[in-house]
DNA sequence: CGTTACATACCGACCAGACGGTTTGGAGTC
DNA sequence: GACTCCAAACCGTCTGGTCGGTATGTAACG
């Protein structure tokens, strides 16, 4: 138990100095400090710098895609299921604004593989989330006039953009622009004649 | 003229290692290097690191205020004007896509003044953008159902997206994805019964 | 035209300190 | 006494930035 909270700590120090200043210009006496611990333990847990970050990655990679089976596994229509996905990736993002900050910052400062590792994971929660707008498109619900690729990046952006510019203090609830978001995409992606 | 050409080599090269590899990891020897000058001369030109990417950051708010400025300068009814400032800056984010990813991934690496700086300056961009979305609001084209800022951020998240996704060696036309993301957001912009 | 006076442009060796990471050693537990 | 857990001292490397010095240009003066 002693295990975890050391490590859990020094996570949570990481993952907080990552986004208030960046990976590398985060160093790891700074992190060891902010945890209150030594370097000596931290490099118990962890084998590098770079093994903080990728465990903060893992994290947030395993969340998303456990959600998303999880929603889809429900089942439903093809637009209430996308719609209950759009919302939740949204809440979810919000709820994790500090992870998010490091996750679309710092992925360039992983190794390589660690790279490659993400953009694999990352394409099968885009491929899952493309089959839903085909499924649509398929039943005419969906415009098919725009690339797949170009409809996805739209809604992603957003989620993108999020630990930019939401602030917890500021008027929106969370479940409320959420619900906001989602409609503004559902609304670019109908057909117009439908 | 021999002046600037040592100036703009070391503003490209720092441009080029920015972009690839982050404000933090990119070390001034290697600009130099890159650059094909020495350090003493680009001391000479720059006061700081930081400087150099406060260059960058001065030449794209510039670039962009002065585009904004032009076309709403130029008139015509709302939609219209909001339509060709929308795609302007999708087209000119991609010609400038090295200077987007230094954007809006190394913000948190100036110093705190100069980050207010381009703050302030990005205000203005938005709140001449809010405008437009405000008037169309009036005359009855555009929902008010959604706060502005929300709107706005909607829009923005694609153009603050683009560095991330975008490839030049894709099968999208800019012109032609700009006019996509547009359409995108204007049917999301516009009033369900209008 | 020769000479002095000064500015601008640039070189590259150099520095102090911070960095990520390692090693050593000891306290506690089984 | 073997093992886990961690503290602290330590190491070689690399960092942003400095500085003494030089090369070139140009303007003024006699």
């Amino acid at each position: 138990m002693k295990t975890k909270n050391v490590a859990d700590e020094v996570l949570r120090a990481a993952l907080a100095l990552f986004a208030e200043q960046g990976y590398a210009n985060t160093s790891v006496q700074q992190i060891v400090q902010a945890a209150g611990v030594t370097k000596g333990a931290m490099y118990h847990y962890f084998t590098s710098k770079d093994d903080l970050l990728f465990a903060i990655y893992e994290r947030m990679l395993s969340l998303q895609k456990r959600r998303l089976d999880e929603i889809t596994a429900a089942g439903g229509d093809t637009e209430a299921v996308l719609r209950a996905v759009c919302e939740d990736v949204v809440v979810t993002s919000i709820d994790f604004l500090p992870e998010g900050t490091v996750f679309f910052r710092s992925q360039h400062m992983l190794t390589p593989e660690r790279q490659a590792e993400v953009k694999r994971r990352r394409r099968e929660y885009h491929d899952k989330f493309a089959e839903l707008i085909a499924r649509g498109q398929e039943e005419k619900l969906f415009r098919d006039d725009v690339p797949v690729s170009v409809l996805i990046a739209h809604f992603f952006s957003d989620i993108h953009y999020l630990p930019h510019w939401y602030s917890h203090e500021g008027p929106e609830n969370e479940a409320e622009l959420a619900a906001q978001i989602t409609e503004l995409f559902l609304r670019s992606l109908r057909r117009a004649d439908g």
